[in-house]
DNA sequence: GTGCTTGCAAATCGTTTGCAATAGC
DNA sequence: GCTATTGCAAACGATTTGCAAGCAC
């Protein structure tokens, strides 16, 4: 995606798309590995040397805030966020940290509803072992 | 539940039913309000009080690993726990933080399957404003 | 008495806050 | 110029860790 694309984006959510903006939402485009703020700072510190954490914090706090990007809670450790807005679970390998796309549930008909709240958002977090630890792991039984 | 079913229950999943666990044990499965570790100290401090926090955690931590409870990680902010470990939604209300219990999901078929990862845990969520919260909310418009 | 359990106190670390410097309209 | 944005440094707070004392079999 081209850097006036991420400006249009940004704009249609009444996003200023300053530097640090648009340099974020493109890593977040661009790496679907679900990033936390500590990842995406030092992916981006070298590239903008002024860059503090607390951009990164501000910036997906207001990105989240505007449906731009999606806020995982599925690590009690640290908060992951990810570009891919749609309602889709998301699998924690609890051996490598790893976080993995599942497919998108297009029938949400088949989650209860919400009976008489408002809904805003729906998360579906499987936690587990990923395919890859659990190979390396019969390797050494 | 008797304190006696209690102490079976902990040594059927192979953990020493000692004084606090067996508190916080029945504590949670009175309480469904899916408490977090400050909550569950605070209300069993007065009646055990050489009680620590410590202590909570490290039961509350044991009673997930083995399966006993559930751990919750709908609120960023902190940790909450569930002595029901169906699969059920959990609905977290933006306004007053309150975690209500959603009708369990039977049919888990309607989920995306893990493909080759092994699954250990499903937990959905959903965020909102509660019902009670949205009708004060209206009184004021 | 040996190993599990508890609990104090200190450390850790992701995140938030206060505020001053800066930039964009 | 005024407001939004950035970023440093300090504060915060939930959770973890190290370790010594206590308890159960």
């Amino acid at each position: 995606m081209t850097v006036e694309n991420l400006k249009k984006r940004l704009l249609s959510h009444d996003i200023r798309p300053s530097k640090p903006r648009v340099a974020i939402l493109k890593y977040l485009i661009e790496h679907r590995t679900h990033p936390n703020v500590d990842s995406i700072y030092q992916a981006l510190a070298p590239e903008i040397s002024s860059l503090s954490k607390t951009t990164v914090y501000n910036t997906v706090d207001l990105f989240s805030e505007r449906g731009v990007i999606q806020r995982l809670t599925i690590d009690d450790k640290t908060t992951n966020y990810d570009a891919d807005t749609s309602v889709h679970p998301h699998f924690l390998c609890q051996v490598c940290g790893a976080i993995y796309d599942m497919p998108e549930v297009t029938d949400l008909s088949a989650l209860p509803d919400a009976g008489p709240h408002e809904l805003h958002d729906i998360q579906i977090y499987y936690r587990g072992i990923c395919a890859k630890c659990k190979d390396s792991k019969k390797a050494y039984s």
